[in-house]
DNA sequence: AACCAAATATGATTTAAATCATGTTTTAAA
DNA sequence: TTTAAAACATGATTTAAATCATATTTGGTT
C-alpha cells in the first residue's frame, strides 16, 4: 500500500506529534527507538518531513523535532502520504495501466476507484491530532 | 497496492479468459503483447497462475493458455491476487506493523481496516466472467 | 572562541523485486 | 520417428527501494 519509507513517516509524525503534545522536543535516536526504525535511514525521512513543513526542526545542542500543538489538528494523513509517496496511490492504475483514466479505463476502473477515494478521504479526514491521542492514552502502539 | 507481478498476472487472467470466453486458445507471445507485459516476466506468471489452478495450460504444438468458460464465473479476483501476493494486502497493518492486530493496534488501525476490508469485499466479488466482458465489448482495456 | 550535540547532506551498500536469458520437456503434426 | 512449436524450469542480471556510513553545518554552552 504505502512505502516503508512512508510508513516510517506516518509513525514518526505521529511518535513526534505525541510528544510536541506534552511540550516534549524528541531527537532522531529517540524517534528511531520508539517507533522501531533504522536509525539512519529515519533520518532522511525526518529531512523529507521538514522540508515538507509537516514537522519542525531545531539544530544544534538541545535540538530535535516537534510540531506546534496549534498545527497538530491541522495536519492530515494525506499531506505526509503526499510528500513520501507522492500521489501515485491516489491517482495511479490499480492494473498498472501508465495513467488511469475515465476514456481510456482498465477493466477494474470503477470498482478500484471506489477503494482509492475511500483511501483517499480517509487520509484527507484524519489528522495529527487523533492519532496523537490514542499514543498518548496507550490505546494504540507504533511498534511490533 | 499490488506488486506489479500481480498486477500483469491480472491482466493476462483477464486476457486469456477474454479470448478463451469464444474458443480461443492463446500463447504467451500473444498474451505479453496484448497486455504490454515483459514476455520471460509473463511465463514466469503463467505458470504461478497455472499452477494455482487459475488458467489452464496445453504443452506443445498448437498449445496454450485457456480458462474453461463454465469456471470464469466462479474464479474471483482474490483468488489471483492471493497466489501471487499471498494475504498480505488483506491481514498487513496499514503503517508496516509486524502484524495487524485487534488488541495491540496501531494509530491507523481501525479506519485502514475499513478500507482493507472493502478492497478485499470488492476481490471476492468480482469474478472473471465480468471482466472479459468489458474487454470484448471494447468497453475497457489491458494496455497503456 | 572552543566545544559538543544535534540536524543536514551526500554517497555507498545491501536487499528484494523486476526483468532477462537459456536450456528442458511435452505433444501434435509431418 | 523426426521435427517444431509450445509450455516449463532454473539461474543470471538489472533496477529500484531500503539501509548503512560518513562528513558537514548549526547553535547552544562553557
Ligand atoms: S484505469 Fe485502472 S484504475 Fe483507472
Ligand atoms: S495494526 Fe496497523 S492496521 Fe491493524
Amino acid at each position: 500500500m504505502f512505502s516503508k519509507t512512508c510508513e516510517y513517516g506516518i509513525r514518526a509524525t505521529i511518535f513526534i506529534a505525541s510528544q510536541s503534545y506534552q511540550d516534549n522536543r524528541v531527537g532522531l535516536k529517540d524517534i528511531a527507538e520508539k517507533i522501531d526504525s533504522p536509525e539512519a535511514f529515519t533520518a532522511k525521512i525526518l529531512q523529507i518531513l521538514s522540508k515538507s513543513n509537516i514537522i519542525h526542526s531545531i539544530k544544534g545542542v538541545g535540538g530535535g523535532f516537534e510540531i506546534p500543538k496549534e498545527k497538530m489538528s491541522q495536519i492530515k494523513l494525506i499531506q505526509i502520504v503526499a510528500a513520501i509517496d507522492g500521489d501515485r496511490v491516489f491517482t495511479g492504475c490499480g492494473l498498472g495501466l501508465s495513467h488511469c483514466s475515465e476514456t481510456h479505463p482498465c477493466p477494474v476502473h470503477d470498482r478500484f476507484k471506489e477503494i482509492r477515494n475511500n483511501l483517499a478521504n480517509m487520509l484527507e479526514n484524519t489528522n495529527l491530532e487523533e492519532l496523537a491521542m490514542g499514543i498518548k492514552s496507550g490505546d494504540t502502539f507504533l511498534r511490533y
